[in-house]
DNA sequence: TTCCATGCAAATCGTTTGCATAAAC
DNA sequence: GTTTATGCAAACGATTTGCATGGAA
């Protein structure tokens, strides 16, 4: 059975109020500057505790510490490459369609609200080109 | 200016007869099988080189070591988050329209190859009934 | 008082890097 | 001969874990 701890609370609360997708170490930092204490296994701990019980989600980035996200209204995330930055973005991929035509492609049950695609933002995009091209 | 080498050679010879997104550890493992040698930073050297190049892709998994897949015709993957298998499938999201929707949201100029979902399979669905639910 | 959660530090895992040597050009 | 790639082992960063202690039920 599970405890009440204060410091899964302010976990939780930290994720509530982040709509920037912080990796595991900005929710320790964000916890320890705004909040109370709490160790990084603690935060590594709720974490896994908090994506296993759905409340928030895991984010996976090429070459970059995981990123998580508070469950709120249906959203996709779209990753830069580059500078790793993460944003949201809505579209209606949740067409029951689409759903039975992965599954009975896969066997896969998809969860949509893990879609994820990469690219390259605006900023990385100048900047490559500044730097000559390639 | 790149230079030819027989490991880069046995890399992308690998990773072209592979169909089950092999992480860099099994790419090393099958290099050494059935090639010649290769230590594992070389292996993951050319990786690197050969995602730069876009000859293939990485894809990241959570908690659990990155897969590589080489370009062929285009599809989109779905990973199963309890066994980490990963399986494509061929949907037409490549349409102009859900490309210009992201990009002007978010300004992200996005991948169409790098799509990505998560789910649970058959196999292990019918493994988490058999433990009692959850 | 029982048992789950914490803090801390050590351990682990995947991946990267420095440096001397070997292969390509 | 010059430069890029390799092999090896050490280093690194993110995350997990063991164990003793503290807090919730």
């Amino acid at each position: 059975m599970e405890k009440y701890s204060k410091q899964r609370e302010e976990i939780i609360e930290v994720l509530k109020e982040a709509y920037d997708h912080p990796t595991a170490e900005q929710i320790y930092e964000r916890v320890r500057e705004n909040k109370s204490t709490s160790s990084r296994g603690t935060v590594y701990r709720n974490l896994k505790n908090l994506v296993e019980k759905n409340k928030i989600i895991k984010i996976s980035i090429p070459d970059a510490p995981d990123r998580y996200d508070y469950i709120r209204e249906d959203h996709s995330h779209i990753i830069c490459l580059e500078c790793k930055k993460v944003i949201d973005f809505e579209y209606n991929f949740k067409n029951e369609t689409l759903k039975k035509l992965i599954k009975s492609q896969t066997e896969i049950n998809p969860d949509m609200k893990t879609i994820t695609i990469s690219g390259i933002c605006k900023n990385c995009q100048m900047a490559n080109k500044n730097k000559g091209g390639k």
